[in-house]
DNA sequence: GAGTATACAGAAATCGATTGCTGACACAAG
DNA sequence: CTTGTGTCAGCAATCGATTTCTGTATACTC
């Protein structure tokens, strides 16, 4: 292992001047340059580790999701990520499979291994960040509000996305509108069918929502299963508001299985379709800059790096419902 | 910050002992409880970092891939995770985005980072994994062979792959099949090329290959050009193996596009389709085990941290013709 | 030309945990 | 009673880079 003394050594200075070279510290034209040519050709690689116990902190962040499989989390992954290299961090993905547990364990890498702040995607239930706020690190929430701690925090406007689906199936023509969502201690999936619940009763105010009303897993298979379910229904919906893409991925296939393709059976999605699907009638989506909101929540995590003390703050991105163009 | 120092001197013994106890080495009962109840009460996180500059190695290993947003990628990151944590490693994810130079700095930063090893899915081109080799890292290439240095690695039978999912379009009666791979410099995508290539000459030898095959992205919209070019030649296949799930999916918006969805056009995809595409026809895929490509190279690494010293390896995992159940 | 300011390099302390070595003590064997 | 063997806790060195402090040489002021 060939360390700064080596490189001090070779090039006849003290390991504190190839320091403040290597660091952009002044340093006499002459010397600089032995000590980068003692450590070009040494090929020296300068110890992060060492560095950061000195400094007490790295040049990481963490980044903690839910699910990398999930391609929300994955897009929002590459805002950060964009930002994050752009500013000199580099990013590590952890992932949390909406476990407390696993997220804890996480958190407590992140701490103790001196990341230099953490963005997180809370597991559903009881997140508690305030260990690391203790700590003094920066911490961002982002998707989802922290459960305890008091953070910046970055969401969609998930009510409006749900009323806006909501909307253009009512539009269409569709009038027995059902909605499926994730999980009712995962925000957005609440949120979201809060919104299709006030959009229903804003336009018929006896309309049975909770009848209409299912909660899966945000997965294709909860998708699926709950679309079957409402399918079997006495007075089935004639048209479904599914609360995240891979939902709504589930959803299809159950109507594919049935024989209710749109337009038969209405449609709309909150949050893009990761793939097209190709078959002749469009689909409605409101598509959830997901991008957006994590270099949104990289850029907030910066500012705090760099010492911001302005109050923590929420920002709401909105959605944008589009014409279905494919891919 | 709490530190050993204030745990010791609150159990009123020395931090060597703390870091005993807390290490499992055998220290008298009486002094570990102390030296518990102390830690307990102080709510001590020891530091990884301090501990990671001593004993010159941490519990971390990275896996880089060149797509964060590619199902394969991600369920192969699972496959490594679900083995590394079993173990006491956590992951770092890191994104190169096949661009060999982002691919070199998380390589740095591996070695900087006194990481414990690397698991890594070479980007197009001259991979060089040897400066790791030479600081006697361990190193597992995933998916493509390092061009550099020899190490473990874990492979599709790619050939195989792209034969068998000809295979099936020629026994469903197409007999003009065509090829749409990834970059090539991308070695998977070569072979599943030479896999299609070997089996139509098998079945005609005088069949023109080259005019048949096309190099994409290994991406969506890669795929969805390509086939719109081969729709567009004088004498259009009749069917195309898609050499990739992204491929396919492209290439199914495109048959959507100009109206030749299978059984029209028939088509065959290799690896997973991300999500099930809910129409009518059963689309053959060679099913390609991710995950567990993923277990494979986590197990490896982790038998060459524990010191293994056997020959250098190559596991090569086949894929699976399905019938296309959905999901 | 004397005195002060400035620039810059080196010595050494420091970050926090681990570990080789040493010494203290207990007990068994001779 | 002495020597030998083994257990276990503490001291201090160590990992590699950064940074404070100090000293020296040079430039600048009047």
């Amino acid at each position: 292992m060939v360390t700064i003394y080596d490189v001090a050594e070779r090039a006849a200075v003290s390991p504190a001047t190839v320091s403040r070279v290597l660091n952009g510290k002044s340093v006499k034209a002459e010397l600089a340059a032995r000590v980068l040519e003692a450590a070009d050709t040494l090929a020296y690689v300068p110890n992060r580790t060492a560095r950061t116990l000195r400094r007490r902190h790295s040049e990481v962040i963490a980044l903690i999701i839910p699910d990398v499989e999930n391609p929300l989390f994955t897009a929002l992954a590459r805002g950060v990520e964009d930002v994050a290299r752009e500013a000199g961090y580099s990013l590590v993905l952890c992932n949390s499979d909406d476990d407390l547990a696993k997220e804890r364990e996480y958190l407590d890498i992140a701490i103790s291994g001196d990341m230099a702040g953490v963005i997180i995607v809370p597991a559903a239930g009881e997140s508690n960040v305030d260990l690391l706020l203790a700590k003094g690190r920066a911490v961002v929430a982002v998707d989802r509000p922290v459960a305890h701690g008091n953070v910046d925090t970055v969401v969609f406007d998930n009510a409006r996305a749900g009323h806006d689906a909501t909307t253009v199936l009512w539009e269409a023509g569709y009038r027995r509108i059902a909605c499926i969502t994730g999980p009712n201690d995962v925000r957005p999936a609440v949120d979201r069918a809060m919104g299709w619940q006030a959009a229903m009763l804003g336009f018929d105010s006896t309309f049975p929502a909770v009848t209409y009303l299912r909660h899966g897993d945000f997965r294709t298979r909860g998708g699926q299963e709950m679309m079957l379910d409402l399918l079997q229904m006495d007075e089935p919906p004639d048209a479904v508001v599914a609360a995240n893409n891979l939902i709504g991925v589930g959803a299809i296939n159950a109507m594919a299985q049935a024989g209710t393709l749109p337009p038969t059976t209405g449609i709309a999605v909150v949050g893009g379709l990761p793939y097209a699907l190709p078959f002749g009638h469009p689909i409605p989506v409101v598509h959830l800059p997901t991008r957006h909101i994590g270099m949104s929540a990289a850029r907030i995590l910066l500012d705090r790096l760099s010492g911001s003390q302005s109050p923590v703050s929420t920002v709401v991105l909105r959605g944008e419902l589009t014409p279905p163009t494919p891919a």
